[in-house]
DNA sequence: ATCATTATTGAATCAACGTTAAACACCTCG
DNA sequence: CGAGGTGTTTAACGTTGATTCAATAATGAT
């Protein structure tokens, strides 16, 4: 009989594979100046050292990190930009649902985002002006897309929004923080979620009932 | 008489709050790993081995810090939310529009209590499980209230709300996400942008008009 | 088998940083 | 003036963590 498969060598893909996955979930949790390269190494079964075979240093680790994610940060905007396509209710809905769903379906790579748009910690030194040029070109993407809903809604009439900056940051606010509290696996689904989230975003641009405003 | 003042040394207490505000900043803006004491001591014209006649240690100076800035906002809340006293309407407006000021009056405060929210950054690591738990418990605390406030509002019928937690959640979304795009000195001052939010607030947990849901 | 290449290791280097120790200035009070 | 407390400093210690290096194991090709 074949002798059992002696374990062949994964590729050098496949490391770095891991590799990513482990700094992002330790970049994500403890911080990247708290994260010690051991700790890394430790998580795929390496030795520190191991790990210069392929990252010149921690440094470079983190920026490709962010890089390799930056690439999925696109994607999303990709989804989010028909615009159009239905009433600015339905618009917002979508816009929010994406948004959510982006965000949760990987809380480590949604925490580094948010990290970078909240300028905190010391992910953005990690960047050169050109990437950290890039990161805040395409938020500023995402934020224009939503005001281009909200000023739609606004211009029909169907929207009531006292400032569009404030309710704009209102709605991302949402999705930004939803990883601070939403457990996976927990008692709600991230579609629960992102439909109830969709709603409040609603809400928020639309005027209330029963309440006269003087 | 009172010879004249050759400059006296400053009171313990001046000097104490001198090292606060440079550690928040310092906190805050690099994150509490990335910030040594050298860093701090530098900040206020010593050296570091000083600080260590104020705070037995790094940590210890993260804690006080941090416990610091909670008693402030415990302060505020008790002070603008004595519960029961109007509306839910208009206790969650007073809810929100303190959580904005809190959040909005010094922003390096605000970040360091983000921070911790959101699990990021090494802060929370940073704390012996005893102090971890006397935040949590302070943040737990500040979202009961907040729970509290809606469910009143839900039993008078007065607000519709789908998920406690996630309209609680989406609401302190608000407050914790300004200091991100907030520019003090900018085109809004800090009230308006608590109104509004508290309007955005009240939105949120009020069934809209002119919408039928199936 | 042998050899070059690829991966990985344990030991070593090096700098940074938290912290301690001992000495020194300054101030206040007797 | 002198003594004792109060801050502060410089020098030093110990540790940790990033990184380097030489040695070596595993792999694939010849």
């Amino acid at each position: 009989m074949p002798k059992v498969l002696a374990p062949k060598r994964p590729p050098r893909e496949q490391v770095t594979a891991g590799i990513f996955g482990a700094a992002i979930r330790l970049f994500a949790r403890r911080g990247y100046e708290a994260t010690t390269m051991q700790d890394v190494a430790a998580k795929v079964g390496m030795t520190a050292p191991a790990l210069y075979y392929y990252f010149e240093s921690k440094q470079r680790l983190l920026f490709e990190v962010i890089e390799l994610n930056l690439e999925r940060f696109a994607g999303m905007l990709d989804v989010l930009l028909p615009p159009g396509t239905g009433s600015p209710a339905e618009e917002l809905r979508g816009f929010v649902r994406t948004h959510l769903e982006f965000q949760l379906e990987d809380v480590d790579r949604a925490r580094i985002y948010n990290a970078m748009f909240l300028g905190t910690g010391a992910l953005l030194q990690a960047l050169t002006p050109g990437q950290r040029a890039e990161i805040l070109t395409f938020q500023g993407k995402v934020r224009d897309r939503l005001k281009a809903v909200l000023e739609r809604g606004v211009a029909r009439k169907e929207f009531l929004i006292a400032d569009l900056t404030v309710a704009a940051m209102g709605i991302l606010a949402l999705g930004e923080f939803a990883v601070a509290w939403f457990a996976p696996g927990g008692r709600l689904e991230v579609a629960e979620v992102a439909e109830q989230y969709a709603e409040l975003a609603v809400r928020m641009v639309t005027p209330p009932a029963g309440r006269r405003r003087s």
